[in-house]
DNA sequence: CAATAACTTGACTAGATAGTCAACTACTAT
DNA sequence: ATAGTAGTTGACTATCTAGTCAAGTTATTG
């Protein structure tokens, strides 16, 4: 019963472009509902807080990518397969904020994770819990891979800690520094990292 | 002639320190001043704008830090030792925020780099021109590793953007998610992107 | 078609924020 | 010892900021 809107939806679609453009600390309230073309008082209808805001445009928009991140890392695609194309994908979003934004602007979760630590422990918790979800698409393509001897690792869990420092600290330089330079070859130190040989990289 | 005083030198620690901890968005001008013991009409007779303090305390940051890093560094160093030491010093570097700060803060420069894009070009330009100088020391002990035949690389550049992105990579995680987790291993998968086989690892 | 719940609005508060300024103080060099 | 300069102070402005609220509007459902 009542009125509908998709105010909410609106607020939150504003304040993940936002944060991800400038920031959590630099985004204020005005401009988020100034973007979403909302007044402040139907902010605070909809979220008592702007942490409680960016807590849920976290989730909206992993709940947006989710499809994707299942079709690439599917298990019917080889594992490497799977790194490849996703790590293609990477790459291609990026290039599209370089051409949209001006410059990479790196992984929203990570971003935030490093932004709200020490001052916002609800977004950092939530952040970290994304994050970790991501980890999770990897943690089980490396280890597929492991089972199927596509690769010579001695401890599958230290792989996928490089790996995943790898592809976030890739990601993280992208936004760092602006470009795309960080993300060319990343497939290739990915396969270092796992004991691929160079012939077999080069197949 | 005039007064002398070390009010300059206060404000720009106290700006590393806060800006390390919180974020450059997230600390103002008042809280530096606080932090400092030195009050505002003293911080514009220092510095134009807080832009212009945080340029000067990363010079005064990095100042402070080329003496360990030309010792880590240095080309009486055998190539692969310069980057264990060095690895070695960031990882009791963020120990020591971890018992201090109850967290691992990261590298100053590249939070502050990824922070600024978009926002203070003039403190984006900074941070991206240390970030430049500190991995300029990578470059020298890779090329020098290479030149000396200690490691399996078909090329040295890449193999440079790979370390580069592993090491500033595990520090920027190592902030995201307030842990040392991402530093445990970072030598090990340095000498893995550098093609130096396991058994000479382990030795 | 009406009751009512869901949404909208604009005006409001209280405190934070960057930056200014003129008067004041104390040190240093001559 | 003193003139001049570098540094200090506190009070000030104008703007921004998060968050509140009561009264108004509109769609939904019975």
């Amino acid at each position: 019963m009542g009125r509908t809107s998709d105010a909410k939806e609106r607020l939150m679609a504003a304040a993940t472009e936002l944060t991800w453009q400038k920031g959590y600390n630099a985004v204020t309230v005005d401009a988020i509902c100034e973007r979403a073309g909302v007044k402040k008082g139907s902010f605070y209808h909809f979220f008592e807080s702007k942490a409680a805001l960016a807590i849920a445009a976290m989730d909206d928009a992993w709940q947006a990518r989710r499809p994707t991140m299942d079709a690439v890392f599917s298990a019917d695609n080889p594992p490497l397969e799977r790194l490849k194309k996703y790590i293609e994908i990477l790459y291609q979003k990026q290039l599209e904020m370089s051409r949209t934004q001006g410059r990479a602007l790196g992984c929203p979760f990570f971003s935030l994770s490093m932004e709200s630590g020490g001052l916002e422990p609800e977004v950092w918790e939530a952040s970290r819990r994304y994050l970790g979800r991501k980890r999770k698409y990897i943690e089980a393509a490396v280890h597929d891979a492991q089972a199927q001897g596509l690769v010579d690792v001695d401890d599958p869990e230290e792989a996928v800690e490089g790996i995943w420092t790898l592809m976030e600290g890739a990601l993280a330089r992208s936004r760092a520094q602006g470009d795309l330079e960080p993300l060319r070859e990343l497939y290739d130190q990915v396969l270092r990292l796992l004991g691929v040989k160079r012939a077999v990289r080069e197949a």
